[in-house]
DNA sequence: TTGAAAGCGATACCAG
DNA sequence: CTGGTATCGCTTTCAA
């Protein structure tokens, strides 16, 4: 019976073209190829002979099939351009790559996208372990990567049922509050991003923080200070998304504008505390004399304009993560219960309050 | 005969079960998943009924076995922190997502890290093609590349056999260098990073640029007024690698503490002209007034200090990459020889210069 | 130690 | 249209 190749394949010599070079089966090149089992040494350097003159590579992907995990870990995130993403993301890649793990990157900046990143995990057995960058993760979520067996760990964000890495935002934007308050400031403007329909950002615990660094001050809050993004994490035709210095520099310039102008701001991520600089230079005032601003995350570029800034330990976050992972990964079936691993914030103090 | 089942399988139902449970063969439910060829009306339904009612999720890894393709494309890049590399990598990303392309990256600072890469590149049948970044590329690499039938893309580096996308960087140098000498500099420094043992870095021609347009202007080349890092992409203990802003700073500060130092600096990065500005500040020195910088690439950094610089199309180079690695792996088979698209300079003054 | 063969989970060819 | 089945390339059990 004539054998049809379907596909012409591509690629050279498999399993079966070393096992009839070396003269012994495929199960014995298999065996020297894992290791697992014991191989006469003299079949053994037949074998080896062979795979070398052929230029024989496994196919990783057969591979896989047999053995049920592919070695490749999926990391998912909005905006892997922002610099506190790409830190944190450096951090889980060189927490991978001695473990041989390689990394299937998913950007998600709008709510398509989101939903075609969800049904490619749903698309089981392409990922051994999954981490989640500042995305909400909502209980349905949760629910599909559990049918699907797929490990998870959250960095930036929560979930109750999740391992998460993560900070207490809330504290964060107290202690940045505190700062400005300390420095004698009493109109200090907030501006964040808006809560979005996918659920909880960063930005509302610091807006939380801020209230109530002001409330324990005896300082008013006044909702003409206070400024939130638009979610354009759902309108990529809106633009870049969150956390945007261009948005953040308008706002910033309109309260300018008011009668009573804030005297300092404080921003729910560096970006936005960069606009917050640039709104200041355009309208001609003095950093700090005139606006006090202060940001968080640390990303590099708040060192390069030497911003006074909230520091949490971005590539650590990844690190951490990515180590939970790995855990996960190696106690298999022990599924321990969700691993949280708080991290410190800090105050760093530059030259813009 | 018992069988046994050798790994506990993870996951769910497989194309069988849904067979089963809809009363059809797994051919038919594999038509109906590859909407391939025709089903009757009636067994369609049966089948998307029983997906539904099974949670059914095909394996991607099983199909991409079959089918002799994966849906992921790799990018291998040094340094994706940098501003300009995750510029070209949103490039790629963009272009890929709506092509249904998954990304898969690789992080190389290292010559071990390198050598990995390029190991895993072997395993043929992992990626369905390569975009490489920014990364000097071999005869032999090119060669392995070959043998794995592996369709591959450069972007920011070049080789004769390979598709490449890429800018005139010496002309890019003398632009810059010109740009500095009309405004009456003579004494003009350059800082860069030194050629690799790895091959060719765009610091290169950037620098002969500057020679060229030095010589054209009939002013001598000063060789105290030139420093390249020395190579840390080999060795990561050095640091961070190429383009460090911190090395350029102490580098500049070095320069300006000669006794004739140079009047402007044209850095082949704007994280090293950044360095070179915070050198100039360190020592009291008015930007462009005393020292004039003018930077390349114009990340977004640049813009953000206000950095005269010269701009490269970066996300613009990731998909013209990403869109002819498309095109090479639509044409199946269809070798056309290499292409090379070549993208236009432009100097983006700001104010240090 | 070793070989034969049963999976891993799909796709697509060949008959009917 | 539909079912049976060879095949993709490798790992591991079973028996010898």
């Amino acid at each position: 019976m004539e054998k049809a190749v379907r596909t012409p394949r591509r690629g050279g010599p498999r399993i079966s073209d070393v096992a009839a070079r070396a003269g012994v089966s495929v199960a014995t090149v298999s065996r020297v190829l894992t290791g697992n089992s014991p191989v006469a040494a003299a079949k053994r350097e037949q074998v080896l002979k062979a795979i070398e003159e052929l230029g024989y590579r496994p196919s990783s992907l057969a591979r896989s099939l047999s053995l049920g995990k592919t070695g490749v870990i999926g990391v998912v995130a909005p905006f892997f351009t922002y610099g506190a993403t790409s830190a944190r993301l450096r951090g889980i890649m060189d927490r991978a790559a001695p473990e041989q793990y390689d990394v299937m990157i998913f950007n998600v900046e709008s709510a398509h996208q989101r939903h075609d990143a969800f049904v490619k995990f749903a698309t089981r057995d392409r990922l051994d372990g999954l981490i989640v960058i500042s995305l909400p993760v909502s209980d349905a979520d949760v629910a599909t990567l559990r049918r699907q067996e797929l490990p998870t760990v959250l960095v930036d964000v929560d979930h109750r049922e999740l391992s998460a890495v993560t900070i207490d935002n809330v504290a964060g934007g107290e202690l940045a509050t505190q700062h400005l308050l300390s420095r004698g400031h009493t109109r200090i403007a907030f501006i964040g991003d808006a809560p979005t329909p996918l659920g909880y950002t960063s930005s509302d615990p610091r807006y939380q923080g801020y209230q109530r660094a002001l409330a324990a001050a005896g300082v008013g809050l006044d909702p003409a200070l206070v400024w939130r993004a638009p979610d354009s994490t759902l309108d990529p035709s809106v633009g870049r998304g969150p956390h945007s210095r261009v948005e953040a520099r308008e706002a910033v310039a309109r309260l300018l504008e008011a009668t009573t102008p804030p005297t300092a701001v404080f921003a729910a991520s560096d970006m936005q505390a960069i606009g917050a600089l640039q709104a200041a230079e355009q309208r001609g005032l003095r950093v700090p004399g005139d606006l006090a601003v202060i940001g968080f995350d640390d990303t590099e570029t708040a060192e390069i304009v030497a911003l006074t800034t909230v520091r949490q330990p971005l590539e650590e976050s990844g690190a951490e993560g990515m180590g939970i992972l790995l855990a996960e990964l190696a106690g298999d079936g022990a599924i321990a219960g969700a691993v949280k691993v708080p991290l410190a914030v800090a105050i760093i103090e530059r030259r813009t309050t």
